[in-house]
DNA sequence: ATATAAAAATCAAACGTTTGCGATAAAATT
DNA sequence: AATTTTATCGCAAACGTTTGATTTTTATAT
């Protein structure tokens, strides 16, 4: 079964192959009785378009790339589906590879979209990921990168972020609210620009109020280790009345430990993360959380990249 | 920044496009020092092969298509995961797209994967497809689909599924090792294959010893129905001892309930579902589970796809 | 009827590769 | 010394489109 081209289009119609070309794509200079003819029979012999010729020919794919840590993530999945769906809407398709943390794939799948000259890529750096270098080469290559979630914190990128300070910030008032003394707050890997604005928020704002506030950090494994530092707080005598989960996975650490030692929220201990709401609200009492909302960055950060696209310019956020 | 190519390699080497194309790929023909000044120019001026040029000459891609209804879902997320790492792997990058069980939107999927030519696509079908047509015209254009999860009854596509019966049955057999008596089991969409033969091979397991089993199905928004039907019965006198889910969505639902109403797990009521045990082990005590790995299903569906790309024959199962 | 303008369609080059075939020169065989 | 191999490399066509420049056809005005 040979693909319909342009071509037998052309010959079928004993008409030149720009001709047929133009007709399709409704170009003023081709008569109407033309146009009526080439589309009937393109949709009878349902042509499609090679989108490869066509990005031979104009230098432009209508591909986006999304690099993530792990695709089956509470986070990342939800901010994929708003990419993928903006996406779709304005005649893009998304191509999606994940670093597993890795720098190395990183490399590699940075180089798969060069190659598939993709228009544009949201990265979500892997938390090990030193080395600049490839996102800079993809500047000189003009294809904007947007970055996510784990950014650079090198201003000469493009990010989109939830408004950490704004998040943590919420997250302590809520704290504050309750009447709180005694609180531990785990965040995430320790040496992400995205945990540091976070903490130094929520530090600052609960300065005043519970000066005892304890920061502890659950790097890569965050589940396991967020199970761990809980269970540490709540063996001592001067037990935490309320702990705070920076994220999905710390927090179903501080729940296990919290479910095995039979402690009872929100009674005994309050807990307050900072979530989509899925997993707070799989346990009963439901947990309170500030809302952040993959889909809704993934909204932005499609916005910026069809800025970033249009202007040609890269906006340094 | 002009993109390095063939043409501009041989012309700074003052040699013919061929023989640098054949040099980069260590073609006998051509002689080791020119390899070498070659490789080293590619090298510094690092040029990456258009892959669309390539594409267009070859006619095959190296690109392979995943659709399924939603990507922010405990299962087809780590399909996905799977599938996308055994590409990688064998030098295939992955287009994901989502149907959010619209079929329209499953037909102008499909269209963008033809149109890219991608060399296959894995395909959970959305709930409501019932046209089939588009997927035979794929396999016309020579592209093979590999169903997974929700897959046509028609016997002439390749599926790939995890061992229905089997899981059921397992399930089965676990729910009498409890000794239980009264057993509700809730299931997905009726209207699925899936969904009937799951149900008919449990069934038929516990027709001998607990005939009383019911069974209902959760339709669309399989988590609030889950919720509802589980209310329904832990009203009633007679009280179920045990309930089955056959996913984590249904569970979920089920668990709203039983702790809304504050009834004990395992005491009072027995839970079991099928999953892959994330869900599950977020609840204390944790939920026992019959195993079902997307990931495992994402490696087989590879595995699948390999063989009818190779083949060129499309499997039956 | 003739010149002119407008409309409709065609030509041909280009995008970056791959690859069968032919060309050249050096090496090996008679 | 003449011929055949062998080792290197180049030519040119093809993949399916798009698009500026041209040509042909038709309609309008003189």
């Amino acid at each position: 079964m040979t693909n319909t081209t342009l071509k037998l289009l052309a010959q079928q119609l004993q008409l030149s192959i720009s001709t047929v070309s133009r007709a399709l794509k409704d170009h003023p200079d081709i008569s109407a009785s033309t146009k009526a003819k080439v589309n009937a029979l393109a949709q009878s012999l349902d042509y499609e378009p090679n989108a490869y010729a066509i990005q031979l020919r104009t230098q432009s794919s209508k591909i986006l790339g999304v690099i993530v840590p792990a695709i089956s993530n509470l986070f990342y999945d939800s901010f994929i589906a708003a990419v993928e769906e903006e996406s779709r809407n304005n005649g893009y398709a998304v191509m999606i590879l994940q670093s597993s943390h890795n720098p190395e794939n990183e490399l590699s799948n940075l180089k798969i979209f060069r190659q598939n000259r993709v228009s544009g890529v949201f990265a979500c750096l892997s938390s090990s990921t030193e080395n600049l270098e490839v996102y800079q080469k993809m500047n000189e290559r003009e294809i904007p990168v947007v970055f996510f979630d784990i950014v650079p914190k090198d201003n000469r990128f493009t990010k989109v972020r939830m408004a950490d300070e704004r998040c943590a910030i919420m997250a302590a008032e809520n704290i504050i609210k309750r009447n709180a003394k005694k609180v531990l707050a785990i965040f995430g890997d320790e040496g992400l620009s995205i945990t540091q604005k976070r903490k130094s928020a929520f530090q600052k704002f609960m300065q005043d109020f519970a000066p005892k506030t304890h920061c502890a950090f659950a790097h890569a494994a965050s589940t396991k280790e967020a199970e761990d530092i809980m269970k540490k707080f709540a063996d001592k005598k001067q037990k935490v009345d309320t702990v705070f989960c920076m994220t999905d996975e710390i927090l179903i650490g501080v729940m296990r430990t919290i479910q095995e030692l039979q402690i009872k929220v929100p009674t005994e201990i309050g807990v307050i993360g900072i979530s989509n709401g899925f997993i707070p609200n799989l346990y009963y009492p439901h947990i309170s959380y500030v809302e952040t909302s993959g889909h809704e960055l993934g909204k932005l950060a499609f916005v910026q990249m069809m800025a970033n696209m249009k202007g040609g310019k890269t906006l340094t956020e």
